[in-house]
DNA sequence: TTATATTGGTTAACCGCTTAACGTATTTTG
DNA sequence: CAAAATACGTTAAGCGGTTAACCAATATAA
């Protein structure tokens, strides 16, 4: 079943019947419109994406990239799962397909969005080593999320991460907490992860609390093993609590601790970041700060289908709040 | 840069270098060969994948249809995301694309799978309500997996369920226990669950020690709701370990074990399925049995492409073996 | 009444690639 | 040495839509 056959039943020329699919209304009779949508109803036809994508030359397919840690499944990260899931759903309620790609070869990526024709991109996590690849890109409406790094033209949507970052601070010092560490949750050096520890930095400062370098942990390394973790324990000025940048890390790292026989909360703290359904599932559940990432995918897509139909639109930034999800995993030192 | 500029600057025609790029090279010299490929690596050409499509009529993407909850984000079940994302590295490495629908919406799904002129179609789960709108799609090649009812003309891959049931069964009855519940995965009936099931029935048969059908949980839903859960264990016949078919129910059970002050394995043991990540997060560990998704979704893809490529290859099914992997949620009670 | 819009279409040239059918030389075979 | 086969191509007709350009009939404005 195609167009062309459809026109033919109704009686009218491909353009018509073209017309009235993509709402094209204008020069058309509302009859002919409705018989048109008859015909279409009956007969189950569904137009041909390819053909479509050819001559617009613009498909209705979503460049999805994300940063991946190599040869890793991508969806093993319950934050990527749960947010890839989200802006899946979204694009659909769009009529939009994602291409999800991981950063692992970049050379795939780039023959993938020109292959496709892709009429967008949304980009996810740092992706340092790969900037001067990505500009090329940009020939595209495209969305950054979860980074900090700007393309001039592009648009934005991030976390407020320094605030999440000053909250965990805030709260950490509130209940008592003076030696504190950092766990980073990207392995490649993320400014994700630094608007966090910045954030966290200035939270603490307000209690005159300085964070020990040794214990700004670049990469979750310790948290997988063991004797790095009890290493860094048994030094006397040893951190009472641990704010992770991410609460992968935290389920980790509260895994870990139990491994170890430590109890959290009791003899070590942690907090999480993301609030994922993971954080409820630890012992004790995890104390974490929240975003909405069922709002932020709404938002990326929202803005990226908005510069999609209008090419000229001036760039776009916005920032998301995040909350304090209090828990169990962190001790009251204050009596 | 098409495949029409590449034609010219070699001084060949457009059928020549669609055969080169294609490799059918039976007709085209091997110095000519060179020439081409080396212009459309200089050029960074890439060919156009609706074009293709639609001139062959089939494109290089696989539907991958997951059975869901309705509105849940389907890569929130960390089984759906594990195995999806196997499934995607499979298929790029054979060029394919994967587009990703859940069963929410049947009719969006059919007329995807017809609009993109999809090369095969994998589905995973059961989908007992939707079984005659299946059949309408069988025209492509497609591979059943995670489930258990036929289709004329289809291909399977599965995991040997009944012998994980068997497993379980038997180790827990080893273990000492002999009173014991079963709870289910799917919402809906699902029969991967149902074989499971059948499985540790007819492990526990063996000892003969048969389940209550009290403690046959048809749905999750005790799982989440502490107190139905407690319910359930202040009975005087209460069960003395759980055998859950997924890793998340597992978890989940532990965590409102935990919540209800009941200690695994120490008055409550727990059994799981899958050997998801989250299966070394619990705390305890969970015992479970394993299935290595990696090697299904490369089954999967392998016998999908094959079909792909041969349409006239005979149906084909394969089941993989499961294992035990002991960690810490089971007591035994046998001193 | 004539010029001008407006309504409701049609025509046909693409979009970029594939592929069956059709050529020539050149080589091999009987 | 003629016929057949082989090597190495080319031509051109699609695939199923989109869209700029064009047109006829009717309504409106001057």
């Amino acid at each position: 079943m195609t167009l062309k056959e459809i026109a033919r039943t109704a009686g009218v020329s491909t353009a018509t019947v073209s017309n009235v699919i993509n709402g094209n209304l204008h020069h058309v009779s509302a009859d002919t419109v409705e018989r048109i949508q008859n015909i279409i109803q009956e007969s189950g036809y569904v137009p041909n994406q390819a053909a479509r994508s050819l001559a617009q030359r613009e498909s209705k397919v979503v460049a999805v990239i994300i940063q991946a840690i190599p040869n890793e499944n991508i969806f093993r990260n319950p934050y990527t799962a749960e947010y890839v899931g989200a802006l899946t759903v979204e694009l659909y309620r769009h009529g939009y397909f994602p291409l999800i790609r991981s950063t692992d070869d970049y050379r795939d990526v780039v023959a993938d969005l020109r292959g496709w024709n892709v009429a967008g991109a949304i980009f996810s996590g740092t992706f340092p080593r790969h900037l001067k690849n990505i500009k090329s890109l940009t020939t595209v409406p495209t969305v950054f999320t979860d980074c900090y790094f700007r393309i001039p033209g592009t648009n934005h949507v991030g976390v407020d991460d320094v605030s999440g970052g000053q909250l965990a601070g805030d709260y950490l010092a509130q209940m008592g907490h003076k030696r504190l560490a950092f766990i980073a949750n990207s392995i490649d050096e993320s400014d994700v992860d630094q608007h966090r520890l910045q954030g966290f930095r200035e939270g603490l400062a307000a209690y005159d609390i300085t964070l020990t370098d040794d214990f700004v942990l670049p990469t979750p390394a310790n948290v997988y093993n063991p004797d790095l973790l009890k290493n860094l324990l048994q030094r006397p000025d040893a951190p009472t609590a641990f704010f992770c940048a991410s609460d992968r890390v935290a389920a980790q790292l509260i895994q870990t601790l139990n491994h170890l026989n430590y109890r959290v909360p009791d003899d070590i703290s942690v907090v999480g970041f993301d609030n994922l359904p993971t954080a409820e599932l630890t012992h004790p559940p995890l104390t974490t700060l929240a975003q909405d990432i069922d709002q932020k995918a709404h938002l990326v897509v929202d803005m990226l289908i908005r510069h999609i139909k209008q090419k000229d639109l001036a760039p776009e930034r916005t920032l998301l709040g995040v909350w304090l999800v209090e828990r169990q995993s962190v001790a009251d030192l204050n009596n």
